[in-house]
Order: structure tokens, then sequence, then C-alpha cells
RNA sequence: UGGGGUGUAGCCAAGUGGUAAGGCAACGGGUUUUGGUCCCGUGAUUCGGGGGUUCAAAUCCUCCCACCCCAGCCA
């Protein structure tokens, strides 16, 4: 890991290992990051990664992979393939811990009959409205079902008859018995196994029936020697269960779960339902859209996975739910490229600048550092010309208070080349500013007088002879709103809040010829303007980049503020 | 109205009886051939609120308030 991650804090879960380990009751870390395959990651799925495959790396344990694969209805191998990618992405490795719930089916069977022998578990032939009737509700104690006191033997063969494919699905449950009576109604005799007949990702048409998440995980857990099963916090009224089934059951490990509050960002949505409409309803183009949380969508947006597993470290971890502001996750990306991408000049909004002292038929090479961070990164050459490119909003005819960038009479340098002043305006038929005349100063070769005179803006440029055509795509964020799901339950729609700037394409840009074919996905710093990131296939023109986020703009700021206060 | 959780600055978050870390954001100032980076400085007489225990409370007790989760054969 060479980029500079944040010392991690302490956080609760970090202390109760210590201590476990102080106490002598724990000689190996083993935790687990266990994603149901039926979705793509997001963001939040990243909190758990980098807690989980970090704290394994931090005390020298392991983390396994583990997909919780129980409901077939709704999995695919496509998830289980992204869900890999992106977590090798983020940097972890689960070496040979690569499992699956599935894997684990025939021994949950036998589980499950070794609790029917127990007399701890019954087949409910009760139909699905019916269970929920006798579950009672928050307030009211559940009955028993009428199916509770059935023998031994009974549940036995119907079980393995549920099993056989004998019955439909609905017609039949296997059920924990704990008490109907109980306050936490997931201790209110639980489901824990149910057919479906339902071909299986991983397991074909061997099974028609299936473990539910209760049962299957704490087991699965258990199975693999998991020390600490670390879940997010609406799992807390499971916990109960989840120690119910490993002190009854003569399992290999006893797992300790602990639960830590869910993260949520501003400006986006987290929740895979929400997820799914943007991307059914055509919102955003995809699942990895670069203004989707995904971690898929972040990639291509030039998110470094260094940025992510420090935005985790920062934002700790805790049992409050959290509103995290977008300009921390902004932060640790600004701040890890600052080290490491390369920068270059890109026009954006280009307005011709023509030097009239300048011969016509010269051109010369000048040298720009790659990134002044990291003196290893080397130096380019770039070609100068008569007639360059520099941003339109560089230049103003009249210049506002503390503006120092070009306007008419003024002096300003152009980054690694020359100071050049102003000396004419040209428009066209429209009143539009067309070109400008400037003249240079041949001594500030390189950008610097040898007078000594200062110049205050230091503007970038790309030779017209020279430039590379570029698109560049500027994203914002995707919603007007910091909290859009806030909204909803005012009775407005998240999708109301959709930002219709979200996504700004603009043609017509000019970078400097350095950036010809430069590998796809390369990040790179354009001076003055942002990070970017090059999208799809390289060498052609236009290039395509994707902005991941801007520079810190003190400029904008002081003008906004100067134009609100008058 | 049952159960489980949470409440420390605009946001995130340490702190676990000895007198409120850190980060993001914001705001000043310095350096600067990116209005970037970097550096320096500015914030809580107070920890959801009220009582109480104590020489001493964000930390212990107590009452209250607010917010989140739970009635899938989802995870």
């Amino acid at each position: 890991m060479t980029e500079k991650e944040h010392s991690a804090p302490q956080h609760f879960i970090r202390n109760i290992i210590q201590e476990d380990f102080a106490g002598n009751r724990l000689q190996e870390l083993v935790t687990r990051f266990p994603p149901e395959p039926n979705g793509y990651l997001h963001i939040g799925h990243a909190k758990s990664i980098c807690l989980n495959f970090g704290l394994a790396r931090e005390f020298g344990g392991r983390c396994h992979l583990r997909f919780d694969d129980t409901n077939p209805l709704n999995e695919d191998e496509v998830y289980v393939d992204s869900i890999c990618r992106d977590v090798a992405w983020l940097g972890f490795d689960w070496g040979r811990h690569l499992y699956f719930a599935s894997d684990y089916y025939e021994q949950l069977y036998q589980y499950a009959v070794e609790l029917i022998k127990e007399d701890m578990a019954f087949v409910c032939s009760l139909s699905p409205e019916e269970i929920r009737h006798y579950r009672g509700t928050l307030t009211q104690p559940g009955t028993d079902s009428p199916y509770r006191t059935r023998g031994v033997e009974e549940n036995l063969d119907l079980f393995r008859r549920m099993r056989q494919g004998e019955f439909s699905e609905g017609s039949h449950v296997l059920r924990a018995k704990i008490d109907m009576a109980s306050s936490n109604l997931n201790m209110r005799d639980p489901v824990i196994f149910r057919i479906l007949h339902a071909r299986h990702h991983r397991t074909g048409d061997q099974w028609c029936i299936y473990p539910t998440y209760d049962f299957a995980h704490c087991l699965s857990d258990a199975q693999e020697g998991v020390t600490h099963s670390l879940c997010s916090q609406e799992f807390e009224d499971h916990r109960p269960l989840y120690d119910w089934f490993i002190e009854h059951l003569p399992v290999p490990a006893r797992p300790k779960q602990i639960e830590f509050a869910r993260m949520n960002l501003t400006y986006t949505v987290l929740s895979k339902r929400r997820l799914n409409r943007l991307v059914e309803e055509g919102h955003v183009d995809g699942w990895d859209d670069p203004r989707m949380p995904t971690l898929s969508g972040l990639r291509k947006r030039g998110y470094t996975p260094g940025a992510i597993r420090t935005f985790c470290d920062m934002i700790g971890v805790g049992k409050s739910e959290s509103l995290v502001q977008m300009s921390m996750l902004e932060h640790a990306l600004r701040d890890d490229l600052n080290y490491r991408a390369p920068r270059f000049m890109g026009v954006q909004d280009p307005l011709k600048v023509v030097i009239l002292n300048y011969p016509q038929d010269i051109e010369e090479e000048l040298e720009g550092i790659n990134n002044p961070e990291d003196e290893s990164m080397g130096t380019r050459s770039l070609p100068f010309s008569r007639e360059i490119y520099i941003e339109r909003d560089d230049f103003r005819e009249d210049p506002p208070k503390k503006y120092f960038r070009l306007a008419p009479g003024r002096e300003v340098r152009l980054r690694y080349a020359y100071f050049i002043t102003c000396v004419d305006v040209v428009k066209d038929e429209n009143g539009e500013i067309a070109e400008l005349h400037c003249t240079y100063d041949p001594e500030s070769r390189g950008g610097s007088s040898p007078d000594g005179r200062k110049v205050k803006g230091t503007l970038h440029w790309v030779s017209a002879r020279h430039c590379l055509e570029a698109e560049f795509r500027l994203y914002d964020r995707l919603f007007t709103k910091a909290d859009p799901t806030a909204e909803e339950k005012k009775g407005v729609d998240f999708v109301q809040y959709i930002n219709p700037e979200s996504l700004r394409v603009v043609a017509g840009c000019k970078v400097e010829p350095a950036l010809r074919g430069i590998e796809p996905r390369t990040r790179l710093q354009f001076e003055r303007k942002g990070y970017f990131c090059l999208e799809g296939d390289s060498g052609k023109e236009p290039l395509v980049f994707n902005m991941a986020v801007a520079l810190k703009d003190t400029w904008a700021k002081i003008e906004k503020r100067e134009q609100q206060g008058g």
C-alpha cells in the first residue's frame, strides 16, 4: 500500500477485538464480508468491506468473502462476478477463502434435522397469511401454531418429504420452536427452511428447500470459524436468534455478532431499491454511470481504491446512523490524486489568442513539470506557437474586483511559457469576443521574467496548431437535496430531486498533445480545473474525459460572494 | 401503546469519573509559475433536556424528549 492512508482511528469494534486478544479469548481474528449476490456493491458496502478486511489485515487474521446465497429467486452469478471484481479492486484479497452459503446446504439440512430430533423445530403447515396472524403484533404476543406439537417422527418424515419435493411452495415450512410470546418478533418460532421450487445459480435443481438468512448466516459463520461477525444495525434484533442457533447446535465455533451503523451520503441514495429505480427508469446510464455511488460507477468516474479506503477510515465506525457529507469523499479523492495524478493542460471553453510579436513560422518546445508533488514523475514537452487557446473565463473585458486573470492591458503568465499582455479584443458581428491579440515578452520564457516583475495570474493554454480535440463530461451531485429520501417522507418522490445538471457534456475542448495515446482509465489533473479520467478507448479524437472531482476553486467562491454582497 | 438502538460544533467522530482529541466544511493569514497543494490561526464554559450522587460527571443513577430499526416463507 503506497498511498497515504490515514491512521485508523479507534472505534468500538477494534476495542472489542483488542480486549478479546488481551483476555486470551482470541488466537486469530476471522471476519467475513457476506454479500447476497443480488445487486451491485456501493460505497456503503465499501464501509463494511474496509472494516472486515481492514481489521483482518491489521490483526494478522483473515477475512472470508462469503456469498449469502440462500434465496435463489433473486440471485445470480453475474452479481457474484461483479462483487468479486469490486472487492479486489478495492484492494482486498480473500485468498482461498471464497465461500458460499450454498456450499453448506447439506450441513444446514443436517443441523435442522438435529433441531427436530431435539424437539426444537417443527414442520408448520399454516399458510403464509396464517403464520402472519399467529405471529401477533408489536404490542401483542403471538399464539402457538396448531402444528407446534407435532411429534418428532412426523416432523422428521415431513421435513424429509419437503426436501424430496413432495409439497408445493408455501404448504409447509420448518420453524424453530422458541417462544411465540417473546417481545422480540424474531424469536416467535422463526421460519428456518422454506420450499422454493426454484433453480439456484450454483446448486441448480439439487434443492427445493432453502434455509432462511437467520438460520444460514450464523451457522455459516460458525462453520468457517468466524470469530467476529460484523453486520449492520438492523440485525441487532436478530442477535438473540443468532446466539440461539449457536447455543443449541453442535457447531465448531462460537462467533460473536457485533452490529455497527450504516452510512448515508449527502446528495445521493444508497438503498438497493432506489438505486434500482434510477437505472430502470433511465435516470442514469446503468449501474456504472459515473454519477452512481456504486463502486463500478465511482471507478468509472475516476475514483481510486485508496481514496475510498481513506474515506472509510475517516468516517469511522459507530452505532449512530450518519449522513456523511460528500465533501469528505471528495477530499479523500483530491488528497490521493494530488500526489499521484500527472498534470496536463486542457481548455474547456477555448478562446483564441494571437501573439502578435511571435513569429508566424516558428514553434518551440517548452518544459512542463508532470507533478509538482512528485519530482520522480519527470517533465514533458509543451509545443508553443503564435496562436494558442486559453479558457474563455480567464479573460474579462471589464474585470471585477479581485479578478487577476487577463483583461485589456493586463499582463499574465502562460504556465511554463511566457508573460503576455492583452492589447486588443477582436469581436465578431454579434459583438461576441472572437479572439484576443496579445504581445509576449521573449525574456519571460519558461514563465518568469529576469527583471523580477510579478504577475498575479497564471493561465493554462494549448497551442492551436498542436492541440488535440476532446470532450469533457462534467459531473455534479446526482440530487439537488442533501437528503432526497427525507423529502420522500414528506410525500415527494425522490426522483423529483434529481439534479438536471448532474451531467454536462462539453464538446470542443482542446487538450495538450502529450495526451495522445494515453491508456484508457488514466487519471490525471487538468491544471486549474480538476481531476479527470480518460473514458473508453484512447487514441481516437475527440478524447473523452470524465471529471472525477473539481479542484477547490477559491476564486469561484470569492466571485459568488462579491456578487451577492453587491 | 411492545422490543432493540442512537443522541458530543454545520457534518463525521474520539472520549468509559479528573475538568471536551482528530478529520471534513467554514472563516482569517502566509508560501506558491495551478486562485490547487502546503503552512499557521479561528471554534463546544459544554456533551438531547431536567433532577440527583460525588471534592469532581459527556462519563454513574433517575425521569423526560427526539430520531432510527423490527410484525418477509428478503437479506
